[in-house]
RNA sequence: GGAGGGGUGCCAGAGUGGCCGAUUGGGGCGGUCUCGAAAACCGUUGUGGUCCGUAAGGGCCACCGUGGGUUCGAAUCCCACCCCCUCCGCCA
């Protein structure tokens, strides 16, 4: 959520940054005009009831009979024209409130311009490609070929960019999950496991709605929306809350399953598993002082960049140009790991600084210490890492000759001593 | 799912139509006393909106689980919903 002070203030900085993100401006002076409607009525409706206060009380003090009958009626007719006021507010501010929800963040001045994510700056890249003497094999050959990745079973379950995960595969997987929490844990990150179903207004919170609810599965009897990333239980974990400058910065860590409906990719990438209506990920999510977020963001994403280094995972980074960025980000980083055998680059993490925007939306502030009032919150997060992709780069960078796969040493505490995956 | 009890400020807990933004106690903060501390005593202690003001600050409005209703006036009465506790049923 904006601040309705920019639209304000700074009209134009606003109409900058949709028009960055290649966006129209007219709800711009929209919310303007409303806000000035809004406050016009509101100075209304106050000055009413105030009046009403006034002789409420004096009625209450009021001895003589028939005084008091009186200025009931009065009161009554004031009550009917206060009414039809308070009906108009009444409409108003949800609209208003709601227009302001439709506004994504403002990106920053680092945000390069671009049309997608073709568009993306690398920032730098680390490691070396792995180099082979006999021509790499995809995933989706390398799985099924050691019995480990079942595409015909997840098909029968679930339907398509579904897929099952057999003994060492799955261990594997929880391997990745177990190293990284761990990983991630020692950098300071306290473990939360959440529900993975939510509320509509929690899934509002953190921004993915209400534009983006075609892209999320939610249960129609109920007020249950399953998390498309741990992102967004992770915000509302403190919303509508207080809190105490000293407990800040709060870093949290959480894994969890992710469900996304994938309608804006039908039919792109359904080779193989990077993109499914399931996967799993391990996320990042930091609340700390405006001032802190810059380097809280740097933090966050040495962490990620510092997972993919204990896998020997060759990665760059990339600046999200702001045709890529997210609704929520003022800015983000993209992690991608090279796959040797779909020959891929393959994003396995965004670390984003959100700023205010979700703590806006989610109501979750701090008392300066000293300082009088609250201040809101910045908020950021990042995957440390996404799985599916992580076990592609994995199998298909350390996969050997005769369709083994060895196991990178900092996995193998997780996997019962096994150090390769052999045909079965 | 059924029966009963309950949701009030940082916490505990009073308040059943106007004197209640809310008694009291605890905690926190500031002060007096003290070499210092404890104790005691005094003071203070929510959030949001809006208007005025350069600001400091001040006025007004709203908020007692949520949403409606009754009333000149609602923490208090009525309706619906949500949540918590106890017991029963069912259940991984």
């Amino acid at each position: 959520m904006l601040d309705i002070q920019l639209f304000r203030d700074h009209p134009d900085l606003v109409r900058e940054g949709l028009a960055r993100r290649h966006q129209g401006t007219e709800a711009v002076d929209q919310v303007i005009e409303m806000d000035l409607l809004r406050r016009g009525l509101l100075q209304q409706v106050e000055s009413l009831r105030a009046e009403k206060n006034q002789a409420s009380k004096e009625i209450g003090q009021s001895k003589d009979p028939d005084q008091r009958q009186e200025r009931i009626t009065a009161m009554r007719a004031l009550g009917d024209q206060l009414d039809a006021l308070e009906k108009e507010l009444a409409e108003l501010e949800p609209a208003l409130g709601a227009l302001l929800g439709t506004f994504p963040n403002l990106p920053d001045e680092r945000v390069p311009v671009g049309a997608d994510d073709s568009e993306n700056q690398v920032v730098k890249t680390v490691g070396d490609k792995p180099e082979f003497d006999f021509e790499p094999r995809p995933h989706w050959d390398i799985g099924p070929a050691l019995g480990i990745l079942d595409f015909e079973r997840g098909v029968k379950l679930s339907g398509t960019r579904f897929y099952v995960l057999n003994g060492p595969g799955a261990r594997l997987q929880r391997a990745l999950i177990s190293f990284m929490l761990d990983t991630i844990t020692k950098h300071g990150y306290e473990e939360r496991y959440t529900p993975f179903m939510v509320k509509e207004e929690v899934v509002y919170a953190s921004g993915q709605l209400p534009k983006f609810g075609d892209n999320l599965y939610h249960d129609h009897e109920e007020d249950f929306w399953w998390v498309p990333t741990a992102e967004v239980p992770l915000t509302s974990l403190h919303k509508d809350e207080i809190l105490e400058e000293g407990d800040l910065p709060i870093s949290y860590t959480a894994y969890t399953p992710c469900f996304r409906r994938e309608k804006f990719s039908a039919g792109r990438e359904v080779r193989g598993i990077k993109r499914g209506h399931q996967f799993d990920k391990v996320e990042m999510y930091v609340f700390c002082k405006p001032e802190d977020s810059e380097s809280q963001f740097e933090r966050m994403l040495e962490n990620a960049e510092r997972i993919c280094q204990l896998l020997g995972l060759p990665y760059r980074v990339m600046n999200q140009c702001t045709g890529d960025l997210g609704f929520a980000a003022s800015y983000t980083a993209d992690i991608e790991v090279w796959a040797a055998g779909c020959q891929e680059w393959l994003e396995v993490s965004s670390v984003s600084n959100v700023r205010d925007f979700q703590a806006r939306r989610a109501a979750i502030r701090y008392r300066p210490e000293g300082g009088k009032g609250t201040r809101f919150v910045h908020t950021l997060n990042g995957s440390a890492l996404g799985l599916p992709r992580v076990l592609i780069a994995v199998l298909e960078n350390n996969q050997q000759e005769d369709g083994s796969v060895v196991i990178p040493e900092v996995l193998r505490p997780w996997m019962g001593g096994v150090e390769v995956i052999g045909p079965r």
